[in-house]
DNA sequence: TCACGTGCCTAAAGGTTATAGGTGCAAACC
DNA sequence: GGTTTGCACCTATAACCTTTAGGCACGTGA
């Protein structure tokens, strides 16, 4: 029985390929090891326990993600960036389904405070510059960003939109444009009156 | 060796409430067994596999949400019905994230269509009877609705918000603000030059 | 009072996670 | 060249979850 290569980078890899496959929450270590022709146990030095094997997941999710989300608004402005880095998460989702729903694993704190997470913020806000925001309004368009990507996204993914009239491609592009003139537009703080 | 009186409405409803507990992934049919101090083989009688459980959960989540909102939406309109809206989700959510998770189920076609799901779009699309939107416009802002509450409210669920500057409840604010000047003031659809 | 249905039980099989401890290959060291 | 040592993968085991099959007994209706 020769080694087969093990290690927690192939291990996550194959993960991320399988999760694509099956599903993010049918990825269980025994079906990764019945992938490699190797016994379960033979996992657990590699990774740590089957939490740990999806936390790498995600981990190499949201890098490969911030890393497609980097290139993509690099030299680009204005609706030009919105709509590119709009379209890496989508594209992501849909090539990658089990990986984006990975992405989407709740990680702690520290965890999530080193990951590539925090890229994405950071390339979130500097889609920003392209438009007159200051603090804190400029943090309350990330999260809007944020939500709309991913809440459209997942959305379109589980199937919600499907089966009904306008094709979501024309929705997705009707969306981006609403969101550059929201921002183009940003509305002053309430009257509070 | 008294009969507990199990019934597939009494275990949804548990299941519900052990969700908010420990999490919607960590309803089991043992766990719900345990609750009710009776042997997992006797659900079984009751519902048709763990699968069947947790669609009864969400089902159930998706009808008390429905309920909320039908609620929060009468006899209001405008930015008001929205804010009344988008409130019912986020409360809900914090209130029963097991729930919220539930609801988030994704479900075969069949069982979508035949579930609240429908009510959710109807009340949303109710909510644009305030603004002048003809369709298609009217599915596209209906879906970036949807997507604006979805995103927003997992995001904050699952942490994504914590730990910065304006809090939570200010950008929700704003949100709502923005929200309703995009609707009021919608873009046309784009030059296509 | 008896028969019957049904609500919950025991038993059992199969899958997943996790730990402990063993075996053999290969490189390192003398 | 032989010994040592580390590591990759293995067997064995135990606990937990799902699901099915079949049994007992309690309450209800005749």
């Amino acid at each position: 029985m020769g080694r087969v290569g093990l290690s927690a980078e192939r291990l996550t890899r194959a993960g991320a390929e399988l999760a694509d496959e099956v599903g993010f929450e049918a990825v269980t270590a025994s079906a990764l090891a019945r992938r490699f022709g190797v016994k379960v146990a033979s996992l657990y030095s590699h990774v740590r326990s089957s939490q740990d094997l999806r936390t790498r997941i995600a981990l190499f999710a949201l890098e490969e993600m911030a890393d497609r989300a980097g290139e993509a608004v690099a030299g680009r402005s204005g609706r030009d960036a919105l709509a590119a880095l709009a379209n890496v998460y989508r594209d992501y989702a849909r090539e990658h389904p089990g990986r984006y729903a990975a992405a989407q694993l709740r990680l702690d704190p520290a965890t999530a405070a080193a990951s590539a997470g925090v890229r994405h913020a950071r390339l979130t806000r500097a889609i920003l510059r392209g438009y007159d925001l200051d603090e804190p309004d400029q943090t309350h368009a990330v999260r809007l960003l944020g939500s709309v990507f991913h809440g459209y996204v997942s959305l379109e993914l589980g199937g919600g939109f499907s089966h009904s009239a306008p094709d979501t491609d024309t929705t997705w592009a009707r969306t981006l444009d609403a969101l550059d003139a929201l921002l183009r537009n940003w509305p002053a703080p309430p009257p509070t009156t």
